[in-house]
DNA sequence: CATCAATAGTGACTATACTCAGAACTGAGT
DNA sequence: ACTCAGTTCTGAGTATAGTCACTATTGATG
């Protein structure tokens, strides 16, 4: 077990390997066909592993989709937060940070909805699952963090609002009813809600 | 098809026998094991209908559980709406609406995730998928309406805010955080969340 | 009653997410 | 170099939701 500073041992270079194989693969071929019309057949294959290795990585083919797209998020939601410092009113602020979680969930129409309800119905055991729900977390707190702002609104109501935001956010991105609905009737169907809960 | 006004023709007859033979097998195989638990073969064997009859009247498994649940709601919608006309201050009516379908999500407790799953992410054009979000229309016009008692919420508001509370219904009855949480944890949840939407 | 078109019912079959018993590999100890 | 215990990999196999080509039933018509 005494390795050098960077050795690792093949094993678990092989690991990473496979892992970032797989990673890749059902990336490229989720956003390209989206997830359910992808097979786990499909993505070993296209990984060059067995279809069994893939679930020694993921335990459901839904918990991949959360690897694959859990980092668009945090970058979006990243890109939101730094847009949001540069815009003095409240609500266009928070807008900011929804706006931009909002177009991550519509570049790939299916699969957003599917990252949805993964990340609330699935088994939040697996690692990738935790990580989305940190990503909220975060979303959240950057919400209250802009809520807070002009002291309008109460200490410890921005963290129970900033929740009831991302309450609306997850139902208008999920809803069946706004399924064929783009960024922008998104963005102005969350809009509408938003602003009847700020101090007006 | 000229018929006397209760004659109905052995085939109708017989459809709605074999409908009422599924919803009953459905419905009490569902209430024992759960939904998960449960195979479509189970109930079609129950019913005493082949497996394909199933989906005749059902296109899948989801609508099965729809349809055996929208009652229930239905009802206790009806039961929420007459307890909050006796109480009048208004968060408290609210509660009562929201507290009367927290309880009959939990009667079952998987089961109630999963109708709100299929509720959100099923096709809404299957009938039962649309009686169910009818009942959720419902249930924000009711609330709405509470909230429009007062004058102290606008108009327009009142709608709109009745959305919000949908939408923390949902979220804190279907998220696996609170999977484990009873009846009181819930309503205690959501109440937490709406307070901070009435005027204060 | 016999015919027949339309409707309803059926269960063998298909597709696919996920499992699991065993194969293959790895690296530490000798 | 050899052994071996532990780990990782594998793909044939399993379970089950949903399909579909065929069969059975119905009731209108001659």
């Amino acid at each position: 077990m005494s390795l050098g500073p960077q050795q690792v041992g093949r094993r678990e270079r092989n690991k990473q390997q496979k892992l970032d194989r797989i990673t890749a693969a059902a990336s490229e071929l989720f956003a390209e066909h989206g997830v359910d019309e992808v097979t786990t057949q499909q993505i070993a294959e296209k990984a060059d592993v067995g279809t069994g290795t893939v679930f020694l990585y993921v335990k459901t083919k839904g918990e991949l989709l959360l690897l694959v797209q859990n980092v668009h998020y945090r970058k979006a939601l990243e890109r939101g937060r730094v847009d949001a410092e540069n815009i003095s009113d409240v609500l266009e602020a928070v807008m900011a940070i929804i706006g931009s979680i909002v177009r991550c969930n519509r570049t790939q129409i299916d699969n957003g909805r599917t990252y949805l309800r993964e990340m609330v119905f699935g088994n939040p055991d697996e690692p990738h699952h935790a990580e989305a729900l940190n990503i909220v977390g975060q979303t959240e707190k950057a919400i209250a963090g802009v809520l807070r702002r002009g002291g309008r609104v109460g200490e410890a109501d921005a963290a129970t609002l900033a929740h009831v935001v991302s309450a609306i956010m997850f139902l208008s991105m999920a809803a069946t009813i706004n399924m064929a609905h783009g960024v922008d009737e998104i963005e102005a169907d969350i809009r509408g809600q938003v602003s009847v809960l700020l101090p007006h």
